[in-house]
DNA sequence: GTAAAAAGTACCAGTTTGTGGTATTGCCCG
DNA sequence: CGGGCAATACCACAAACTGGTACTTTTTAC
């Protein structure tokens, strides 16, 4: 089985150092490459391709590490990033999750956990505490459940939903009645009851609504 | 310290029994209702007020664990809803954390990991596997990510991502120029740039734009 | 300091919406 | 059977939008 290959990002010279011989200490995972700054990182990485990058969230310089996640996860989607905290920051570790992260871990952690949480995290997993899980998942169930109870377009008759469906990608009156194969007149009258039944005024409103917002 | 309120739903009465057995186990924690449909759930969870639900994702009948939660968890934001499966059906659990539950645990986990996963859900985590928990970190870093790397919307100068705000919500020219202290010319001006930069033809189009869509 | 963007205003012509009204057909429910 | 609703279609008018062009004033960048 081939070595994980991990990179460190961390401007602490000493905790790089420290990392660097835990990650060295196991056949199972290699460190490909050690940086002190988010711009040295944003260079470097991309060629490296590392599998895992552990990155030091409060990076000193003008750019976090969080930004520096937020750099290069778009052009590295396979990556995984975990971020290295001191403490619980918990808006910190919630804001690097949310700009691409996929873990997180505490710099006391012992090796053993630290190569754990690694191995995890190239498994496709995504190590963090119950806290930070609790915040996320609340995040990210807090859109969908407006959506839900909006029991204004539960009103919609099917026909309404399938046009308002349309609508909200942007074609016009006449474009929908040709992809429906009706007047465009009738989709007029059906794009008003939906505004009435949505308490709407313009289409911009009503695709607001569908979209939950 | 006051024992954590806990009930259990599940249409198996053998595991019923053995699940408020272990919790009757422990001084900490309080058995104060048990059920096997939904129906019954939702009917009389309201009034006992539990601190935390043990629910049995997959309920037997029509109406399954999921859509029990649904129903309640808006009623009752406070009570946190625990999901137990037999295995890790990641797609379950997941729709079952978009719609109000918190954490899950397996059935056959030893009791003393059950008692812990609800104290620890009771204390504000949300204790599931690192698997789930990146899902649901992916589905949450999702949307913002794209926003994020459009590079059409960054093109566009600071009063044009003002307006193309204000026109995200609906307004007319007239009102976003009544807003801005302009003319609606001016307006319409800087909507006409704004559309040739997202390469778009109209509002809605921009708006999805905008949102990342 | 000069050239290039960005911001602001104005006007034109044509198209699309928003808001009403009317009318026909089919279907379900009491 | 009759009333009500959904779906279809047409008309009409005002309002709003779209795609141009034209011109002035700030700001920004080199």
């Amino acid at each position: 089985m081939e070595a994980i290959k991990v990179c460190i990002v961390d401007d602490n010279s000493q905790l790089r150092s420290t990392l660097q011989e835990i990650i060295s200490m196991s056949e199972d995972y290699r460190c490909v490459g050690t940086m002190a700054t988010a711009e040295q990182a944003i260079r470097e990485i991309p060629d490296i391709n590392p599998d895992v990058v552990l990155m030091d969230i409060n990076l000193g310089t003008v750019e976090s590490g969080i930004d520096c996640v937020r750099a290069l996860k778009p052009q590295m989607p396979a990556t995984n990033f975990m971020m290295c905290t001191v403490y619980e920051e918990d808006e910190k570790i919630f804001e690097a999750l949310r700009a691409g992260a996929s873990g997180y871990i505490l710099k006391k952690t012992t090796p053993s956990i630290l190569l754990h949480a690694i191995r995890e995290l190239y498994e496709g997993g995504a190590p963090m505490s119950s806290q930070i899980a609790r915040k996320v998942v609340a995040a990210f169930s807090q859109q969908n459940a407006q959506r839900e109870n909006d029991q204004e377009i539960s009103k919609l008759t099917n026909r309404e939903k399938e046009i308002l469906e349309w609508l909200s990608k942007g074609l016009t009156y006449k474009e929908i009645a040709a992809n429906l194969f009706l007047s465009p007149e009738t989709i007029r009258k059906h794009v008003y009851h939906i505004y009435e039944k949505l308490h709407v005024t313009n289409r911009v409103e009503a695709v607001n609504k569908f979209f939950g917002r």
